[in-house]
DNA sequence: TTGCGTGCAAAGGTTTTGCATGGCA
DNA sequence: TGCCATGCAAAACCTTTGCACGCAA
């Protein structure tokens, strides 16, 4: 379940440089697959799949789940910095699937809750919450 | 995406009969295909599959997505259409896998804040908060 | 009778794994 | 040098779908 990477190769170097490329954009395996393709670089796809592992493990990249059945989607954690304070929620919407970025103090306080009340340490990077966004729920 | 039931079948009246017998506990598709046939009770896996998914649409199931490459879980929605109480929030360590299911008033909040500060209707249904657990943060 | 529900097998697509090879430290 | 990472193909996995048959109304 947890793996972390021990060396840095070239594969894992790439891969990173890409998401760097696009950030608060979410891509799925085989869109990362694709591009490299297109791009005549030469990744075997486990190795994707290996290295997003490792990522996500490390914080680096956030993975969404949007269905049982679609692919899973990936992101740059840009806010995984040191200096600001500020956290970054991620909230995804059920149905247009728009991903949307959030900076709140109150917020902080659930993580405050889980430890108090649940003795769990929830991690807002890896947290992801789903429901509606504003124009689905105006929309419909 | 949407379908219903016309028909009342031997099948769904089994399938529903089971889930009543086990209220509050999360059951996967392939829990259920299991304990029919170790009951010798013959039922294909696709109409299991397709009764899942009607009973979700009319509400009478819930369905839980824990994690991408885990099979979707389900319930049985025994709280009733006025009643407050019974929403289940899920913690999932990431360290040893655990989940953890919480009946928690004070997390409801949550969606009242969500919905007030960035108009966004938080389902407690697909969210899923990871973190860490207690036995791994004491260092198991 | 009408047409929905069932069941089997096969397909579907994403993700994982086995194993030999190659590369980092 | 000793492992770890890679890459290919094949497997594993859950879920959906096609189609003929059976059953509910």
């Amino acid at each position: 379940m947890n793996s972390r990477s021990k060396y840095k190769t070239k594969q894992r170097e790439i891969l990173l440089d890409y998401f760097k490329t696009v950030p608060g954009v979410h891509v799925t395996a085989s869109d990362v697959c694709d591009y490299f393709k297109s791009h005549e670089v030469p990744i075997g796809k486990s190795t994707v799949y290996r290295n997003l592992e490792n990522l996500v493990d490390e914080g680096v990249i956030t993975k969404y789940i949007i269905d049982a059945n679609s692919p899973a989607c990936f992101e740059y954690a840009t806010q995984g910095s040191h200096e600001e304070d500020a956290v970054c929620y991620h909230c995804k919407c059920e149905k247009c699937g728009k991903l949307i970025h959030l900076h709140c103090e109150e917020l902080e306080e659930i993580q405050s809750h889980f430890i108090r009340e649940h003795h769990f340490k929830m991690d807002p990077v890896r947290t992801v919450f789903y429901g509606l966004c504003d124009s689905c729920l105006q929309g419909k």
